[in-house]
DNA sequence: AGCACA
């Protein structure tokens, strides 16, 4: 089909409009100039500046058509020519009939913003960091990160529009804090509009797109594409790949960590299967193997950096194994498989009492047992909102080491249809299962032990 | 100085 706009066009034969093209117009004209120049002539109803490469044409479009043409013919015969700031301003009607999506977006607040992340190394700014960033002023829905000529590009999903507000004000203009990306990537300058987006669609949990309300959703194939570039970690380094599969250290271990304290440690986020501990380079290690990745991604988040013991004390750092599954050969002191019963060798779930050990970790013993938290249907509640009121300085803690927690989503939602190939059953098993390490491994200032 | 964008 031949259409008009595929052909030259040329100003005389161009059929009259309720829409005139403006063109050479001065730097940033403003609505209000343009309406002031078509007033004489009738009813300005809409209007669009800043159109074309240099920014400098625009649209007025008149309520009726003859106005259109008695603007058009005046200046047609006129010994002064239409001028904006002094500046000539060449008219002629424009091939569209009215003008679209003038009165848009950019201004009418929202619950998603759109944030443009500007800078030299934009694209190296993860997906974390943002939500790092974003999450000082509420609960963080979900996140879409993309590329556009824009740049790199992200919508971030609030609850509602004052959260989201709250971040705009906060954030517009600001640069991502140093100390949140590595020494290497150069400053990042936040540009934040709101989106025209409610409810952003997240199909996949991946280096891109988030959705935090959603722990279960399933990881994107990125792991199979064998790209490697799955997940960014806060310095903006490659991470390695996710895994069911936890490898933690212990650090400072100045109390011994049994088995079956890894067990309930790492239970509180979902089933464990198996635990293997080892020692490397004089400390301890252990693998502990999930049915799923989500699940690690869970515990791997809120368990890294926290010490098992207050005080500092077996401070634990995990990554991700290369392990899918692990071969557990013997049930003993230092590897187990949970998911072959052993009632000969074993005594799995110690017995429970206190959690006073891991009170220092939020998350076991936060989430655990908090009723209120599973507020059905609900996709908020399910994490105290940080710090609301602070300022863009305090927003974001400058101690690493207290994030993750804050930060963390609940590892249980309250999305029961969400979590189809892991029995909730199963994540709550082990009913009291703040077991206690043997005596003689019991941190002094444990009040129960013998 | 020559027709826009989600």
């Amino acid at each position: 089909m031949a259409s008009v706009s595929s052909q030259p066009q040329f100003r005389y034969t161009q059929p009259p409009s309720k829409v005139l093209h403006l063109r050479n117009l001065p730097w940033e004209c403003t609505e209000e100039e343009l309406i002031e120049l078509g007033k004489p002539f009738g009813k300005v109803v809409n209007t669009k500046c800043n159109v074309g490469a240099n920014r400098n044409q625009a649209f007025i479009e008149f309520a009726d058509l003859n106005q259109a043409i008695a603007m058009i013919s005046y200046y047609a015969s006129s010994s002064e020519p239409a001028q904006v700031r002094g500046k000539t301003v060449y008219l002629q009607y424009s091939n569209r009939q009215e003008i679209v999506n003038n009165k848009t977006t950019a201004d009418v607040a929202g619950n998603v913003l759109l944030v443009t992340i500007e800078g030299q190394d934009a694209r190296l700014v993860s997906i974390d960091v943002l939500h790092l960033v974003f999450s000082a002023f509420g609960f963080v829905h979900k996140i879409t990160t993309f590329e556009k000529t824009a740049g790199f590009q992200a919508l971030v999903q609030f609850s509602d529009a004052e959260t989201a507000t709250s971040a705009k004000n906060a954030l517009d203009g600001r640069i991502i804090p140093r100390y949140l990306l590595s020494e290497n990537i150069s400053p990042c300058t936040l540009r934040i509009t709101y989106s025209a987006h409610t409810d952003l669609s997240v199909k996949f949990q991946s280096h891109r797109s988030r959705d935090y309300t959603n722990p279960y959703l399933p990881v994107a194939p990125s792991a199979i594409d064998g790209s490697g570039q799955f997940s960014l970690g806060l310095d903006g380094k490659k991470l390695e790949p996710e895994s069911n599969v936890l490898l933690a250290s212990i650090e400072n271990m100045q109390y011994a960590v049994t088995l079956d304290v890894l067990q309930m440690v790492f239970s509180a986020f979902g089933p464990v299967q198996k635990i293997a501990m080892f020692d490397k380079n004089g400390g301890l290690q252990a693998l502990i193997q999930y049915p799923d990745v989500q699940t690690a991604i869970v515990a791997k988040e809120a368990l890294e950096g926290h010490c098992i013991y207050d005080g500092g004390f077996c401070k634990l750092h995990i990554s991700y194994s290369r392990h899918t599954d692990l071969s557990i050969k013997v049930n003993n002191d230092r590897s187990r498989d949970y998911t072959i019963p052993n009632p000969a060798l074993v005594n799995p779930q110690p017995s429970i009492l206190g959690q006073q050990p891991v009170q220092t970790m939020g998350p076991p013993a936060a989430h655990q047992y908090n009723g209120t938290q599973y507020a059905p249907g609900s996709e908020q509640g399910m994490m105290p909102p940080p710090q609301h009121s602070a300022g863009w300085a305090s927003a974001v803690p400058p101690m690493p080491q207290s994030m993750p927690v804050q930060m963390t989503n609940h590892p249980y939602m309250p999305t029961p249809t969400s979590m189809p190939q892991m029995a909730p059953t199963g994540m709550m098993q082990m009913p009291g299962q703040g077991g206690i390490p043997p005596a003689g491994t019991v941190p002094p200032y444990t009040p129960n032990q013998m």
